[in-house]
DNA sequence: TCCTCCATGTAACAGGTTACATGATTCC
DNA sequence: GGAATCATGTAACCTGTTACATGGAGGA
Protein backbone atom coordinates (compact mmCIF):
# COMPACT_ATOMS: atom_id res chain seq x y z
CA UNK A 1 0.00 0.00 0.00
CA UNK A 2 2.95 2.48 -0.48
CA UNK A 3 1.01 4.56 -3.50
CA UNK A 4 -0.84 5.98 -0.76
CA UNK A 5 2.18 6.93 1.46
CA UNK A 6 3.81 8.14 -2.14
CA UNK A 7 0.99 10.19 -2.85
CA UNK A 8 0.61 11.60 1.02
CA UNK A 9 4.27 12.29 0.79
CA UNK A 10 4.76 14.14 -2.35
CA UNK A 11 1.24 16.06 -1.51
CA UNK A 12 2.98 17.47 1.68
CA UNK A 13 5.63 19.12 -0.53
CA UNK A 14 2.61 21.57 -1.64
CA UNK A 15 -0.58 20.85 -3.22
CA UNK A 16 -1.46 18.94 -6.37
CA UNK A 17 -3.88 17.90 -8.92
CA UNK A 18 -3.81 14.29 -10.02
CA UNK A 19 -2.26 15.39 -13.48
CA UNK A 20 0.48 17.18 -11.23
CA UNK A 21 1.47 14.30 -9.75
CA UNK A 22 1.66 12.12 -12.79
CA UNK A 23 4.14 14.30 -13.90
CA UNK A 24 6.00 14.09 -10.33
CA UNK A 25 5.86 10.67 -10.68
CA UNK A 26 7.00 10.49 -14.47
CA UNK A 27 10.27 12.21 -13.19
CA UNK A 28 11.40 12.18 -9.74
CA UNK A 29 9.86 8.82 -8.91
CA UNK A 30 9.79 6.50 -12.02
CA UNK A 31 12.92 4.68 -10.57
CA UNK A 32 11.50 4.52 -6.86
CA UNK A 33 7.82 3.53 -6.97
CA UNK A 34 6.16 3.90 -10.81
CA UNK A 35 2.87 4.82 -10.93
CA UNK A 36 0.17 4.62 -14.05
CA UNK A 37 -2.20 7.29 -14.38
CA UNK A 38 -5.63 5.10 -14.04
CA UNK A 39 -3.82 3.41 -10.31
CA UNK A 40 -3.29 7.23 -9.30
CA UNK A 41 -6.75 9.03 -9.95
CA UNK A 42 -7.95 5.80 -8.00
CA UNK A 43 -6.12 6.38 -5.27
CA UNK A 44 -6.08 9.92 -4.99
CA UNK A 45 -10.22 9.10 -4.55
CA UNK A 46 -9.62 6.41 -2.01
CA UNK A 47 -7.51 9.22 0.24
CA UNK A 48 -10.02 11.75 -0.35
CA UNK A 49 -12.90 9.18 0.87
CA UNK A 50 -10.80 8.22 4.24
CA UNK A 51 -10.04 11.52 4.90
CA UNK A 52 -6.47 11.65 4.33
CA UNK A 53 -6.42 14.64 1.57
CA UNK A 54 -8.69 16.98 0.52
CA UNK A 55 -9.31 19.02 -2.81
CA UNK A 56 -8.03 22.67 -1.95
CA UNK A 57 -8.42 24.08 -4.52
CA UNK A 58 -10.59 23.61 -8.33
CA UNK A 59 -9.61 25.15 -12.11
CA UNK A 60 -10.20 24.79 -15.40
CA UNK A 61 -10.92 21.91 -16.85
CA UNK A 62 -12.07 19.72 -13.79
CA UNK A 63 -9.32 20.62 -12.37
CA UNK A 64 -8.96 19.07 -8.46
CA UNK A 65 -5.31 19.94 -6.67
CA UNK A 66 -5.31 17.91 -3.28
CA UNK A 67 -3.27 18.97 -0.52
CA UNK A 68 -2.59 16.59 2.74
CA UNK A 69 -5.48 17.45 6.09
CA UNK A 70 -3.60 16.70 9.12
CA UNK A 71 -4.75 13.22 9.68
CA UNK A 72 -2.73 12.38 6.59
CA UNK A 73 -0.04 14.31 7.92
CA UNK A 74 0.08 11.90 10.89
CA UNK A 75 -0.40 9.01 8.40
CA UNK A 76 2.65 10.07 6.26
CA UNK A 77 4.32 10.66 9.55
CA UNK A 78 3.64 6.71 11.00
CA UNK A 79 4.52 5.18 7.84
CA UNK A 80 7.75 7.18 7.83
CA UNK A 81 9.58 6.41 11.17
CA UNK A 82 7.16 3.26 12.02
CA UNK A 83 6.34 0.88 9.37
CA UNK A 84 9.35 -1.08 8.67
CA UNK A 85 10.34 -1.05 5.01
CA UNK A 86 9.34 -4.08 2.94
CA UNK A 87 12.93 -6.33 2.41
CA UNK A 88 11.30 -8.23 -0.51
CA UNK A 89 13.02 -7.59 -3.70
CA UNK A 90 12.49 -9.44 -6.85
CA UNK A 91 14.95 -9.49 -9.37
CA UNK A 92 14.47 -11.48 -12.58
CA UNK A 93 18.25 -10.15 -13.51
CA UNK A 94 19.31 -12.18 -10.63
CA UNK A 95 17.14 -14.93 -11.21
CA UNK A 96 18.45 -15.86 -14.53
CA UNK A 97 21.56 -16.59 -13.07
CA UNK A 98 21.04 -18.98 -10.80
CA UNK A 99 19.80 -21.19 -14.22
CA UNK A 100 22.86 -19.95 -16.40
CA UNK A 101 24.23 -23.37 -16.08
CA UNK A 102 21.59 -24.28 -18.84
CA UNK A 103 22.48 -22.12 -21.58
CA UNK A 104 27.08 -23.08 -21.42
CA UNK A 105 29.94 -20.51 -20.20
CA UNK A 106 30.17 -18.49 -23.16
CA UNK A 107 26.35 -16.82 -23.29
CA UNK A 108 26.24 -16.75 -19.64
CA UNK A 109 29.37 -14.86 -20.16
CA UNK A 110 27.81 -12.21 -22.44
CA UNK A 111 24.65 -12.29 -20.34
CA UNK A 112 26.45 -10.99 -17.13
CA UNK A 113 28.60 -8.47 -19.38
CA UNK A 114 25.63 -7.31 -20.87
CA UNK A 115 24.13 -6.68 -17.16
CA UNK A 116 27.54 -4.69 -16.38
CA UNK A 117 26.87 -2.96 -19.66
CA UNK A 118 23.46 -1.61 -18.65
CA UNK A 119 24.61 -0.85 -15.12
CA UNK A 120 27.24 1.32 -16.53
CA UNK A 121 24.13 3.18 -19.02
CA UNK A 122 22.51 3.22 -15.98
CA UNK A 123 25.68 4.88 -13.81
CA UNK A 124 26.09 7.37 -16.85
CA UNK A 125 22.35 8.87 -16.44
CA UNK A 126 22.47 9.18 -12.79
CA UNK A 127 25.58 11.37 -13.17
CA UNK A 128 23.83 13.81 -15.66
CA UNK A 129 21.54 14.54 -13.32
CA UNK A 130 23.62 14.32 -10.20
CA UNK A 131 24.28 18.53 -11.18
CA UNK A 132 21.20 19.87 -10.87
CA UNK A 133 20.09 18.15 -7.37
CA UNK A 134 23.96 18.98 -5.95
CA UNK A 135 23.91 22.76 -5.56
CA UNK A 136 21.58 24.11 -2.76
CA UNK A 137 21.06 23.16 0.66
CA UNK A 138 17.12 22.43 1.24
CA UNK A 139 16.05 19.99 3.04
CA UNK A 140 14.80 18.51 -0.56
CA UNK A 141 17.95 18.55 -2.25
CA UNK A 142 19.60 16.88 0.92
CA UNK A 143 17.35 13.66 0.69
CA UNK A 144 17.23 14.30 -3.40
CA UNK A 145 20.89 13.93 -2.56
CA UNK A 146 21.26 10.75 -0.26
CA UNK A 147 18.37 9.29 -2.79
CA UNK A 148 20.54 9.60 -5.98
CA UNK A 149 23.66 8.31 -4.11
CA UNK A 150 21.76 4.82 -3.60
CA UNK A 151 21.36 4.66 -7.24
CA UNK A 152 24.87 6.03 -8.18
CA UNK A 153 26.41 3.53 -5.56
CA UNK A 154 24.18 0.28 -6.49
CA UNK A 155 24.62 0.96 -10.26
CA UNK A 156 29.17 0.91 -9.47
CA UNK A 157 28.46 -2.39 -7.28
CA UNK A 158 26.21 -4.29 -10.16
CA UNK A 159 28.89 -3.72 -12.79
CA UNK A 160 31.64 -4.50 -10.53
CA UNK A 161 30.10 -7.55 -9.54
CA UNK A 162 29.24 -8.52 -12.98
CA UNK A 163 32.32 -7.50 -14.66
CA UNK A 164 33.95 -9.98 -11.05
CA UNK A 165 31.37 -12.97 -11.98
CA UNK A 166 31.91 -12.63 -15.78
CA UNK A 167 35.52 -13.16 -14.82
CA UNK A 168 34.68 -16.14 -12.46
CA UNK A 169 33.18 -18.12 -15.18
CA UNK A 170 36.28 -17.83 -17.25
CA UNK A 171 38.53 -19.45 -14.45
CA UNK A 172 35.80 -21.97 -13.99
CA UNK A 173 35.82 -22.95 -17.68
CA UNK A 174 39.62 -22.97 -17.73
CA UNK A 175 39.65 -25.04 -15.01
CA UNK A 176 36.94 -27.42 -17.07
CA UNK A 177 37.28 -27.31 -20.12
CA UNK A 178 34.62 -29.72 -21.58
CA UNK A 179 31.85 -27.56 -20.56
CA UNK A 180 29.48 -29.15 -18.33
CA UNK A 181 25.58 -28.33 -18.52
CA UNK A 182 24.03 -27.91 -22.16
CA UNK B 1 5.59 -13.82 -16.28
CA UNK B 2 8.79 -14.85 -14.66
CA UNK B 3 7.31 -17.38 -12.24
CA UNK B 4 7.03 -19.34 -15.22
CA UNK B 5 10.33 -19.01 -15.69
CA UNK B 6 11.41 -20.05 -12.50
CA UNK B 7 9.67 -23.23 -12.15
CA UNK B 8 11.11 -23.98 -15.71
CA UNK B 9 14.62 -23.24 -14.48
CA UNK B 10 14.55 -25.46 -11.17
CA UNK B 11 13.08 -28.37 -13.56
CA UNK B 12 15.34 -28.31 -15.53
CA UNK B 13 18.32 -28.77 -12.73
CA UNK B 14 15.97 -31.79 -11.74
CA UNK B 15 12.13 -33.53 -12.01
CA UNK B 16 10.30 -32.68 -8.93
CA UNK B 17 6.61 -31.87 -7.63
CA UNK B 18 4.95 -28.88 -6.38
CA UNK B 19 5.44 -29.60 -3.22
CA UNK B 20 9.17 -29.93 -4.04
CA UNK B 21 9.31 -26.89 -6.00
CA UNK B 22 7.48 -25.12 -2.80
CA UNK B 23 10.61 -26.19 -0.30
CA UNK B 24 13.06 -24.95 -2.61
CA UNK B 25 11.32 -21.48 -3.18
CA UNK B 26 11.10 -21.33 0.69
CA UNK B 27 15.07 -22.01 1.04
CA UNK B 28 17.09 -21.09 -2.26
CA UNK B 29 14.99 -18.69 -4.27
CA UNK B 30 13.15 -16.87 -1.36
CA UNK B 31 15.08 -13.70 -1.72
CA UNK B 32 15.00 -13.32 -5.11
CA UNK B 33 11.55 -14.46 -6.50
CA UNK B 34 9.39 -15.87 -3.79
CA UNK B 35 6.06 -17.81 -4.55
CA UNK B 36 3.24 -18.88 -3.17
CA UNK B 37 1.74 -22.48 -2.80
CA UNK B 38 -1.51 -21.41 -4.85
CA UNK B 39 0.36 -19.29 -7.49
CA UNK B 40 2.97 -22.65 -8.01
CA UNK B 41 0.26 -25.42 -8.36
CA UNK B 42 -1.61 -22.84 -10.46
CA UNK B 43 1.21 -22.09 -12.91
CA UNK B 44 2.18 -25.93 -12.83
CA UNK B 45 -1.21 -26.49 -14.33
CA UNK B 46 -0.70 -23.97 -17.13
CA UNK B 47 2.52 -24.69 -17.75
CA UNK B 48 1.31 -28.10 -18.38
CA UNK B 49 -1.41 -27.15 -20.61
CA UNK B 50 0.82 -24.90 -22.86
CA UNK B 51 3.24 -28.07 -22.98
CA UNK B 52 6.48 -26.83 -21.46
CA UNK B 53 6.52 -28.86 -18.91
CA UNK B 54 4.97 -32.73 -18.57
CA UNK B 55 4.53 -35.49 -15.52
CA UNK B 56 7.21 -37.60 -15.29
CA UNK B 57 6.17 -40.08 -12.45
CA UNK B 58 3.56 -40.33 -10.12
CA UNK B 59 4.18 -41.18 -6.34
CA UNK B 60 1.76 -41.49 -3.58
CA UNK B 61 -0.84 -39.09 -2.51
CA UNK B 62 -1.48 -37.86 -5.77
CA UNK B 63 2.34 -36.85 -5.99
CA UNK B 64 3.25 -35.45 -9.74
CA UNK B 65 6.88 -34.88 -10.33
CA UNK B 66 7.28 -33.07 -13.28
CA UNK B 67 10.15 -32.51 -15.58
CA UNK B 68 10.64 -29.57 -18.22
CA UNK B 69 9.81 -30.83 -22.21
CA UNK B 70 11.87 -29.95 -25.16
CA UNK B 71 9.66 -26.98 -25.81
CA UNK B 72 10.19 -25.91 -21.99
CA UNK B 73 13.73 -25.82 -22.20
CA UNK B 74 13.69 -23.95 -25.42
CA UNK B 75 11.56 -21.28 -23.47
CA UNK B 76 14.09 -21.31 -20.49
CA UNK B 77 17.30 -20.65 -22.75
CA UNK B 78 14.91 -18.25 -24.97
CA UNK B 79 14.42 -16.36 -21.46
CA UNK B 80 17.44 -16.45 -20.68
CA UNK B 81 19.89 -14.69 -23.43
CA UNK B 82 17.15 -13.17 -25.32
CA UNK B 83 14.42 -11.56 -23.12
CA UNK B 84 16.25 -8.65 -21.36
CA UNK B 85 15.52 -7.90 -17.77
CA UNK B 86 13.09 -5.64 -15.99
CA UNK B 87 15.21 -3.01 -14.39
CA UNK B 88 12.27 -1.80 -12.26
CA UNK B 89 12.72 -1.88 -8.56
CA UNK B 90 10.55 -0.24 -6.11
CA UNK B 91 11.81 0.55 -3.42
CA UNK B 92 9.79 1.60 -0.14
CA UNK B 93 12.84 2.01 1.63
CA UNK B 94 14.10 4.45 -0.78
CA UNK B 95 10.31 6.05 -1.29
CA UNK B 96 10.45 7.20 2.14
CA UNK B 97 13.95 8.59 2.14
CA UNK B 98 12.53 10.98 -0.79
CA UNK B 99 9.84 12.28 1.86
CA UNK B 100 11.99 12.44 5.18
CA UNK B 101 11.82 16.08 5.37
CA UNK B 102 8.66 15.94 6.92
CA UNK B 103 10.10 14.00 10.33
CA UNK B 104 12.95 16.05 11.39
CA UNK B 105 16.61 15.78 11.52
CA UNK B 106 16.47 13.13 14.37
CA UNK B 107 14.36 10.95 13.29
CA UNK B 108 15.69 11.13 9.59
CA UNK B 109 19.03 9.74 11.21
CA UNK B 110 17.59 7.34 13.46
CA UNK B 111 15.57 5.83 10.35
CA UNK B 112 18.79 5.83 8.50
CA UNK B 113 20.63 3.90 10.95
CA UNK B 114 17.98 1.28 11.18
CA UNK B 115 18.23 0.59 7.37
CA UNK B 116 21.81 0.44 7.88
CA UNK B 117 21.63 -2.12 10.83
CA UNK B 118 19.03 -4.26 8.49
CA UNK B 119 21.68 -4.22 5.78
CA UNK B 120 24.82 -5.60 8.38
CA UNK B 121 22.16 -8.32 9.58
CA UNK B 122 21.48 -9.38 6.34
CA UNK B 123 24.70 -9.25 5.36
CA UNK B 124 26.14 -11.58 8.33
CA UNK B 125 23.32 -13.61 7.37
CA UNK B 126 24.60 -14.54 3.98
CA UNK B 127 28.24 -14.49 5.46
CA UNK B 128 27.04 -17.89 7.28
CA UNK B 129 25.61 -19.49 4.04
CA UNK B 130 28.84 -19.00 2.58
CA UNK B 131 30.70 -22.09 3.19
CA UNK B 132 27.68 -24.26 2.09
CA UNK B 133 28.21 -23.04 -1.62
CA UNK B 134 32.01 -22.24 -1.35
CA UNK B 135 33.40 -25.83 -1.66
CA UNK B 136 32.87 -27.04 -4.73
CA UNK B 137 32.95 -26.88 -8.65
CA UNK B 138 29.67 -27.54 -10.09
CA UNK B 139 27.80 -25.12 -12.62
CA UNK B 140 25.24 -24.87 -10.19
CA UNK B 141 27.84 -24.04 -7.24
CA UNK B 142 29.54 -21.58 -9.31
CA UNK B 143 25.74 -19.44 -10.39
CA UNK B 144 24.51 -20.19 -6.67
CA UNK B 145 28.19 -18.44 -5.84
CA UNK B 146 27.28 -15.94 -8.10
CA UNK B 147 24.06 -14.43 -6.79
CA UNK B 148 25.29 -14.84 -3.07
CA UNK B 149 28.20 -12.55 -4.05
CA UNK B 150 25.73 -9.87 -5.21
CA UNK B 151 23.87 -9.89 -2.02
CA UNK B 152 26.94 -9.81 -0.03
CA UNK B 153 28.10 -6.74 -1.86
CA UNK B 154 24.19 -5.21 -2.31
CA UNK B 155 23.98 -5.74 1.36
CA UNK B 156 27.25 -3.97 2.31
CA UNK B 157 26.82 -1.20 -0.06
CA UNK B 158 23.54 -0.49 2.01
CA UNK B 159 24.65 -0.43 4.78
CA UNK B 160 27.77 1.93 3.75
CA UNK B 161 25.50 4.06 2.21
CA UNK B 162 23.25 4.17 5.27
CA UNK B 163 26.26 5.48 7.42
CA UNK B 164 27.11 7.95 4.96
CA UNK B 165 23.78 9.54 4.84
CA UNK B 166 23.17 9.10 8.46
CA UNK B 167 26.81 11.53 8.65
CA UNK B 168 25.33 14.06 5.62
CA UNK B 169 21.95 14.63 7.45
CA UNK B 170 24.06 15.39 10.58
CA UNK B 171 26.69 17.69 8.85
CA UNK B 172 23.18 19.29 6.87
CA UNK B 173 21.71 19.85 10.38
CA UNK B 174 25.14 21.65 12.20
CA UNK B 175 24.74 23.89 9.14
CA UNK B 176 21.12 25.11 9.07
CA UNK B 177 20.78 24.62 13.49
CA UNK B 178 16.84 25.29 13.17
CA UNK B 179 16.00 22.34 11.45
CA UNK B 180 13.87 22.99 8.72
CA UNK B 181 10.70 20.64 7.59
CA UNK B 182 8.25 19.38 10.40
C1' DT C 1 -10.38 25.66 -37.21
C1' DC C 2 -7.35 22.21 -35.72
C1' DC C 3 -3.89 20.43 -32.92
C1' DT C 4 -1.75 19.88 -28.60
C1' DC C 5 -1.92 19.66 -23.97
C1' DC C 6 -4.57 19.55 -19.69
C1' DA C 7 -7.47 16.75 -17.00
C1' DT C 8 -10.20 12.99 -15.22
C1' DG C 9 -12.20 8.77 -15.22
C1' DT C 10 -13.58 3.42 -16.23
C1' DA C 11 -13.00 -1.56 -17.73
C1' DA C 12 -10.59 -5.72 -18.50
C1' DC C 13 -6.95 -8.41 -17.32
C1' DA C 14 -2.63 -10.28 -15.11
C1' DG C 15 0.01 -11.39 -11.18
C1' DG C 16 0.34 -12.10 -6.41
C1' DT C 17 -1.31 -12.90 -1.38
C1' DT C 18 -4.19 -14.91 2.20
C1' DA C 19 -7.24 -18.08 3.60
C1' DC C 20 -9.92 -22.06 3.07
C1' DA C 21 -10.47 -27.00 2.09
C1' DT C 22 -9.32 -31.78 1.65
C1' DG C 23 -7.14 -36.01 2.05
C1' DA C 24 -3.18 -39.66 2.06
C1' DT C 25 0.98 -41.49 4.27
C1' DT C 26 4.36 -42.21 7.57
C1' DC C 27 6.23 -42.32 12.04
C1' DC C 28 5.74 -42.75 16.97
C1' DG D 1 -4.68 -44.09 17.23
C1' DG D 2 -2.88 -39.53 16.68
C1' DA D 3 0.33 -36.13 15.06
C1' DA D 4 3.27 -34.40 11.69
C1' DT D 5 4.19 -34.15 7.13
C1' DC D 6 3.27 -34.78 2.26
C1' DA D 7 0.44 -33.25 -1.34
C1' DT D 8 -2.83 -30.75 -4.17
C1' DG D 9 -6.23 -27.66 -5.16
C1' DT D 10 -9.88 -23.41 -4.99
C1' DA D 11 -11.85 -18.69 -3.78
C1' DA D 12 -11.67 -13.94 -2.51
C1' DC D 13 -9.20 -10.05 -2.62
C1' DC D 14 -5.66 -6.45 -3.67
C1' DT D 15 -2.33 -4.14 -6.62
C1' DG D 16 -0.85 -2.91 -10.87
C1' DT D 17 -0.93 -2.58 -16.15
C1' DT D 18 -3.05 -1.62 -20.64
C1' DA D 19 -6.46 0.18 -23.15
C1' DC D 20 -10.52 2.76 -23.83
C1' DA D 21 -13.27 6.96 -23.37
C1' DT D 22 -14.37 11.74 -22.85
C1' DG D 23 -14.04 16.51 -22.93
C1' DG D 24 -12.24 21.50 -21.94
C1' DA D 25 -8.76 25.18 -22.81
C1' DG D 26 -5.20 27.49 -25.22
C1' DG D 27 -2.29 28.53 -29.03
C1' DA D 28 -1.02 28.61 -34.16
Amino acid sequence: MSLRHALLGLLSQGSASGYDLLKIFEISLANVWPATQSQLYGELGRLADAGLIEVVAEGPRGRKAYGPTEAGMAELRHWLVEVPPEQLRRSDMLLRVFFLGAVGAEQARAYLKEQGAVATRSHEHLETIRPIVADDDHDLSVYGRIALEWGLRFTRMQQEWAEWAAREIEAHTSRTPSGTGV
